[in-house]
DNA sequence: CTCCGTGCAAATGGTTTGCATCTTA
DNA sequence: TAAGATGCAAACCATTTGCACGGAG
């Protein structure tokens, strides 16, 4: 998903585009499009970088604006929360490095579709090989 | 898994077996034999009505002992933790109503060992009918 | 009798809230 | 110019930590 297609969704929606807005969409889809997992504070620290004065309350609620609009999900590891795009994939959280890996299988969700489970975000916690 | 040989495990490995431990283990395994997924706060509070005196930090440090023995595990969702049996089988967190409900697929949990990823737990984040 | 475990209180860290100020539409 | 968004500080809440005391082995 481009940054201009979240922006034109949140206009449809009634918010309002606002340079903090779009800083942040940047930043998310930029990392998500690099299959990345970036935690709150790695968005905070990106965003810091090109807009310093942003608040960290704001952030949260421009994340929360994204995920309550379907334009990325969430998943909680060790206390800290985990942003994903909403494209069906598995999350493999490895217990013992905290790194997490993407699997695509459309079996899985096919599967689950097929018991009525429409998923958001699918997280597997696992011992992960290599350390 | 009954709670003897819980008890049998951590002696084994050199664990001290004192009434609070055995108390906690008995709320836990009472609650996961029923599919039940109780949250840290769920299980302190049937704790403190047989043990008064406990201390939340004493939970927190026997329910961290049975995770790292690989007796229980865990996932977080709205910044709660839910404890959970070690039998492999999917949860569903439903976003709308905070309901966990469990479903039993083998073929999930053989493609997901196909792949190599030997799972603890499976969390499916997603929108459940019915409210 | 010796550690290990417990309980208490304080600290921590992620997230939320209240409110005055600023800005988009 | 009015409703909505931002930034700051304080509040919140789950969890962790430090330490003195107590009990299991």
């Amino acid at each position: 998903m481009e940054s201009t297609q979240v922006v034109q969704v949140l206009r449809d929606r009634g918010y309002r585009v606002t340079p903090q807005r779009v800083e942040v969409i940047n930043i998310v889809l930029e990392k998500l499009a690099k299959r990345e997992h970036p935690t709150f504070n790695d968005i905070l620290n990106e965003v810091k970088q090109k807009m310093p004065s942003i608040s960290a309350s704001t952030v949260y609620s421009i994340l929360r604006l994204l995920e309550d609009s379907g334009l990325v999900t969430s998943f909680e590891h060790n206390g800290r929360t985990y942003y994903d795009s909403v494209s069906p994939h598995i999350n493999v959280v490895c217990v013992n490095s905290d790194k997490v890996i993407d699997i695509v299988d459309e079996n899985v969700v096919n599967l689950l579709r097929e018991r009525g489970v429409q998923p958001l975000a699918i997280t597997v916690k696992a011992l992960c090989a290599g350390q």
